[in-house]
RNA sequence: GCGCCCGUAGCUCAGCUGGAUAGAGUACCGCCCUCCGAAGGCGGGGGUCACAGGUUCGAAUCCUGUCGGGCGCGCCA
């Protein structure tokens, strides 16, 4: 219908060149918008007022001009210039009517659409570090990034959904090492656990599993782990040293194959634990992209060479250097450290040129927004290996402040005091906390109410569009008690019916729903959705209250029974995208 | 100190590629079930769009500055 309206505009601008009022190289393209408020119909353009200093004309005469050479439509049913020169139109109620065969016949495809045509576009997110289970701090990233994918999806992306697994580096060297501490006081060594090592209740679970299978083993006398380590933190030393000191001692009194086994079963453990929490969250991933692979295949050597054959490394201090100031960022950055070893910006390097050489069309990467610094070193990278940076969008999603009892539920995951995404699930279940999740945009700061999303009641915004589709059911239910054929296959001749103001403000609703996916999808904005559904439920209760449907007289019960079905077909389509499910009963 | 994000009704937030009287939910007050689920609906009050300048036919929206809040500035990941 949008596009319709272009259409007669722009012929009408084509119109005013030929008649020498415009010309052509100077006239700006109408913008088509939904009306704001009915009373200026159904949409306007803003032409005559773009284009009344080029035309040397006020706005209200050119608009005047460009009315007068708009072509007849059947489905416009007047057209007024308003204000400072808006070009009002109203649709034709038939032109509504002819919206519900279309949603009733495409089904679940209503609302997809086909702008992304094909084009494969890889997004990655959540990528929490395997150290520990998912908090809910990663929850709005998951929530965010799936719909941000399956709304990519829904407009015509090929969507590709990836999960970057950091199980190289220290931080999984620390997690291998507080599972043998715990595990060596599980053998009954006494001893005192490194204030920087991982200190939840999910360590000893794991520690738990290697001495019910291997008994002692692995066991070393405490003295021999810790003897001639530089001393810990509350010791008056350095926790830093004090782990490092810790991280080699088990390497070297484990041996390779067996500190090998023990890094591998708490990295296992924990991603099977992350996979499955995703899961069950209602996300999941194409693939789960190793980072240690990208060592060993040698991926990460080759970016390095590559950076330095293209003249972008220096060595300072015993360190490489990426001269990533180059290319707009802030400083210089290592990517191989005195020690020899890459840093985790090295792989980055590596997995985002591997990204890129895998010939994605758009690369999305949704970060958490305390990453932000981050994204100008990329991009450098990115530049300096002669690739296309702005194939690349990083998403920064902002924090989730969780609130219970009016109270912050605080959080920390070294300390092991923190709220799971598995028992906030629990708490509240998988559909309040992906609607709630995304309902905000999400460069804003969100409060996330734990006793809100709780609540079985018409506050609580995901209950509220689940009841109305419930509601259709029911009535759906009803229906069929009295025995009334509730998806007639003749055709759609009653519709004309429906000309109630709440059944016309419904229809036109409807038709928006192209339109709000699409936005929502191009701008990586799921919000627009879960306001747009909210609107729509909104109506339907309010259509509700004020008609009964099953009413006697056949054609006009008809007419409505489809409406409905309609609006339950958005309804769920919508959801659907949310990862939120459209329960028939609540 | 520098950089990024945010500041709109008591509270939580839309609106931001400039457009017509600034919206919603919630809270508060008042109504509506002999009727398909009241987990609902209708009505009402409530705003110097943080502040100050600038750009123009027009600014919550764009630019500059100030003030407030969050985050980041590692040879950690």
């Amino acid at each position: 219908m949008k596009s319709h309206i272009a259409n007669l505009v722009s012929k009408a601008l084509d119109q005013l060149v030929v008649d020498g009022l415009l010309d052509a190289d100077v006239v700006k393209a109408p913008v088509i918008e939904r009306a704001r408020d009915a009373s200026h119909g159904d949409f306007a353009t803003n032409v005559a007022m773009v284009n009344s200093k080029v035309a040397k004309m006020p706005p209200r005469d050119l608009a005047a001009r460009l009315v007068e050479r708009l072509p007849a439509s059947a489905g416009v049913a007047g057209v007024e210039i308003a204000g400072p020169g808006f070009i009002n139109f109203r649709l034709a109620d038939n032109a509504y009517h002819a919206l519900i065969p279309e949603i009733l016949g495409q089904g679940h495809a209503f609302g997809r659409g086909r702008i992304g045509a094909g084009k494969r576009v890889q997004v990655e997110f959540v990528s929490a570090n395997p150290t520990g289970p998912l908090h809910v701090g990663h929850g709005r990233g998951a929530a965010y990034g799936a719909v941000v994918a399956d709304l990519l999806e829904a407009v015509g992306y090929e969507v590709y959904r990836e999960y970057y697994v950091n199980d190289a580096g220290r931080q999984m060297d620390i997690l291998a090492t507080s599972v043998w501490l715990r595990y060596l006081e599980l053998c009954g060594e006494a001893l005192d656990f490194p204030s920087n090592g991982y200190r939840g209740d999910y360590v000893w679970d794991i520690a738990a599993t290697l001495h019910r299978d291997h008994a002692d083993d692995y066991r070393q006398a405490a003295g021999a782990v810790f003897d001639g380590v530089p001393p810990d933190d509350p010791a008056g030393g350095d926790k830093e040293a004090h782990i490092d000191g810790l991280i080699a001692r088990a390497k070297r009194l484990l041996g390779d194959n067996r500190y090998r086994f023990v890094f591998e079963l708490g990295l296992n453990v924990i991603l099977d634990d992350i996979r499955d929490d995703l899961h069950l969250f209602g996300v999941d991933y194409q693939e789960w992209y190793s980072e240690r692979s990208l060592v060993e295949s040698g991926a990460v050597n080759k970016a390095i060479d590559r950076l330095r054959d293209a003249g972008q490394l220096y060595e300072k201090a015993g360190a490489w250097w990426f001269r990533s100031t180059a290319f707009g960022d802030a400083k210089d950055r290592v990517v191989v450290r005195e020690n020899g070893q890459t840093t985790y910006f090295a792989s980055d390097i590596a997995y985002h040129m591997d990204k890129l050489e895998r010939g994605f069309d758009r690369v999305i990467d949704v970060w958490g927004a305390d990453h932000h610094g981050y994204v100008p070193r990329v991009k450098a990278a990115l530049q300096a290996l002669g690739d296309d940076p702005s194939r690349l969008d990083v998403l920064l999603v902002q924090f989730a402040i969780l609130y219970r009892g009016g109270q912050k539920a605080q959080m920390s995951t070294r300390s092991g005091d923190f709220v799971t995404l598995r028992e906030l699930r629990k708490e509240v279940g998988r559909d309040a906390a992906r609607f709630f999740y995304v309902m905000r945009k999400c460069e804003q700061h969100m409060d996330f109410d734990l006793d809100l999303a709780k609540s079985q009641s018409s506050d609580n915004p995901v209950y509220y569009v689940q009841y109305a589709h419930a509601r259709i059911h029911a009535v759906l239910r009803q229906a069929a008690e009295k025995l009334i054929d509730v998806e007639p296959s003749e055709g759609m001749g009653s519709l004309e019916r429906l000309s109630e103001t709440h059944e016309l403000d419904l229809l036109k609703t409807l038709s928006r729903y192209p339109e709000v996916v699409e936005a929502a999808a191009t701008q990586e904005e799921p919000h627009q959705l879960t306001h747009y559904l909210r609107e729509l439920a909104n109506e339907f209760h309010t259509y509700y209250n004020a008609h009964q449907f099953l009413v006697d007289d056949a054609v006009l019960r008809d007419a409505r029974i489809k409406l409905i079905l309609a609006i339950r077909e958005v309804l769920r389509n919508g959801l659907n995208l949310l990862g939120v499910s459209a329960p028939e009963q609540m």
